[in-house]
DNA sequence: GTGAAAGCGCTAACAG
DNA sequence: CTGTTAGCGCTTTCAC
């Protein structure tokens, strides 16, 4: 309880300790920050009087000199997104063993908002940035420029964009997804949905026009669409157009979109699913048909989670490894923060195929 | 193109936009800072040669003077877990409304980490702190004393602390969990199983050790136990301790002990799960002993989540408003932040009931 | 090995 | 309304 009505009891300066201590302002920082060199009895005086006074290096003053902040800004689609999330906790872990820290920014793919984040965290001059861009793979972003131009370290997380010359962390989607598609076939499937094909107005006219409108997709979306792809032609299946959603990426235009293809005269017997919400929607479509799972229709997921596996029957997912993908991103961030100049590179993460009980050979026709 | 091998090209100071615009720095301060006033037409040179010139503001060196960082210090459980990461969510959304950023560290509820998490937040100098402590309610908390003593305003999120002078926001959880439990006693319930119990070496003797033992436990966990209680009492239902648990938070751990409870001479016909995982992993041993839901074992979990609502059956769940949770957390900060004097309080939300199809009258005793 | 002094870019108090 | 000036707390030459 000081009488004083100061607003704040402000914290000692490296001047105080200096006084306490009786030695020069320079021999205090040089022993508090740990840098140059003083002898072991002074160093030794100095942390005891810095100790007692309850001394605490200023950071911010700091920062103005050293131009570091010890922060790594992070901007991705949604941290309330498990995915996301789970990248998220992946890059903090990473970060607090560097000792760094973490400042989040969520962008709701709005190209807009993913501007102003990365202005944000410039101003902020975090040391390194880790950008799940919101931006299609062939897409100009002018936002990273300010980013090149003051040589901040930049790495691409989930998704890459052609244009941008940066170190990347992805996950394998369109093999992932070749994968599934290809576990699918292989039960006898040839009538396959895609649920969540990319946004357009108007569904593609064949697979080229697909391929197209893939380069304004997501990355990982457009890999994922590859993938599917692939699968089919390796199988010699032709591509039907009406079997790919291209609706706005919510649960409820999922299952509407499911319950047309359900309505088609020659209806998917199985669905591939690239997000938790496009497999949910595609349930509750299912549902809504009494149609079962798998007897009726197979179905495979996106993302892994505690409910996948108790579900009737337990999903098949692709497993992404969500906190892996946000590890190594921040290693590799971290990397070039601390002076690295190796190649730019872009590393490729395998997900799992996770095959449980969602899988079946179709019905036979009636 | 710069032939210069400057390792940042540095951005422009407010004595260039001074000196390019002709006026003395502090009419440049008081302009780009938006402080003071300037004559329109000066303002507006300045403006223009500041844009050309690429100004921004070094926000570190103001910082240094103002002492404030527009920046919020989030410490929460984990940052991966949904639950944190839609309260996040929520968080920066009202953050970013009032113009300031949010640093996140996760605690894996380890009060070490707490400690060092506050730590690096007072460091800092984060202009107020939203804390979800990993501590039991009359637990003490000392390395919030440093937080005290420099002023910082500090919010308690989801968990509240006795002894911690704080404002607070949490939800309803005793009443929440106590609805829940009543509506399984209407249903012709009895032998109610509660998952996760506090974690203790040995269970509890009678419901008041184990009202002692919630002390210990944390806030929201503690009130969930309690509204289970407050239901069995209302409804004249014996307590009986067999039917809560006392294991680790895991999955494997809650399906081992609902494992236990259901080779019980007496076994729950319903089980409330008061986390995510607690129901899934009592899912799966329902699964393993062949009882159906809800025709066997009705079912009650937490939070509400997209997959819950397609499950076999459609699962009743507790449903926290996550991110109303974050965003009002946050306002109250900020209010703090702003300099708000109003007396300290706590905020409680209320959590929704959503009855799906997981719970049905017990079968009839054979 | 140590101390004195300059300066990071800004805000704020004070004259003019 | 505008310019001058003095720091904020630290790191970093540079002498000693």
């Amino acid at each position: 309880m000081s009488t004083e009505r100061d607003h704040r009891t402000p914290s000692p300066t490296i001047s105080e300790v200096a006084a306490a201590a009786g030695v020069g302002r320079a021999t205090v920082a040089r022993t508090l920050g740990g840098y140059g060199s003083v002898s072991p009895k002074t160093r030794d005086r100095i942390l005891a009087v810095a100790k007692e006074l309850g001394y605490r290096p200023n950071t911010i003053a700091r920062s103005m000199t050293t131009g570091e902040t010890r922060t790594l800004g992070v901007v991705l689609a949604d941290v309330g997104n498990p995915f996301f999330a789970g990248v998220l906790r992946g890059i903090s872990d990473a970060a607090r063993k560097a000792d760094y820290d973490v400042l989040v920014l969520s962008t709701d793919e709005d190209l807009q908002l993913e501007a102003a984040a990365i202005e944000v965290l410039v101003d902020k001059q975090v040391d390194g940035i880790a950008l799940a861009p919101a931006a299609g793979r062939s897409a100009q972003l002018p936002h990273l420029d300010i980013v090149h131009k003051r040589e901040i370290p930049l790495v691409l997380l989930d998704r890459l964009v052609d244009t941008v010359d940066a170190d990347a962390v992805v996950i394998n989607n369109r093999e992932a997804s070749r994968q599934a598609v290809t576990s699918l076939i292989e039960q006898g499937h040839r009538r396959i949905a895609f649920v969540w094909g990319p946004v357009t107005t108007e569904p593609a006219a064949d697979a080229d026009d697909l391929r197209r409108i893939i380069d304004h997709a997501l990355w990982s979306d457009g890999e994922r669409l590859l993938g599917y792809l692939d699968a089919l032609e390796l199988a010699g299946i032709p591509f039907d157009t009406s079997l790919v959603t291209h609706v706005l990426k919510n649960e409820p235009q999922a299952t509407r979109a499911v319950l047309g293809m359900l309505s088609l005269s020659d209806p998917p017997t199985a669905i591939f699913a690239t997000e938790t919400d496009a497999l949910t929607g595609s349930l509750r479509a299912l549902r809504q048909r009494g149609l079962r799972c798998p007897e009726d229709v197979s179905l495979i997921g996106f993302d892994d989670s505690s409910w996948a596996s108790v579900m009737t029957p337990p999903m098949s997912v692709v497993a992404q490894p969500m906190h892996q993908l946000g590890e190594l991103t921040a290693e590799c961030l971290l990397a070039r923060v601390a002076g690295s100049d190796a190649p730019v590179a872009t590393h490729v993460l395998e997900a799992d195929f996770v095959e449980r009980a969602s899988v079946a050979p179709p019905p036979t026709r009636a």
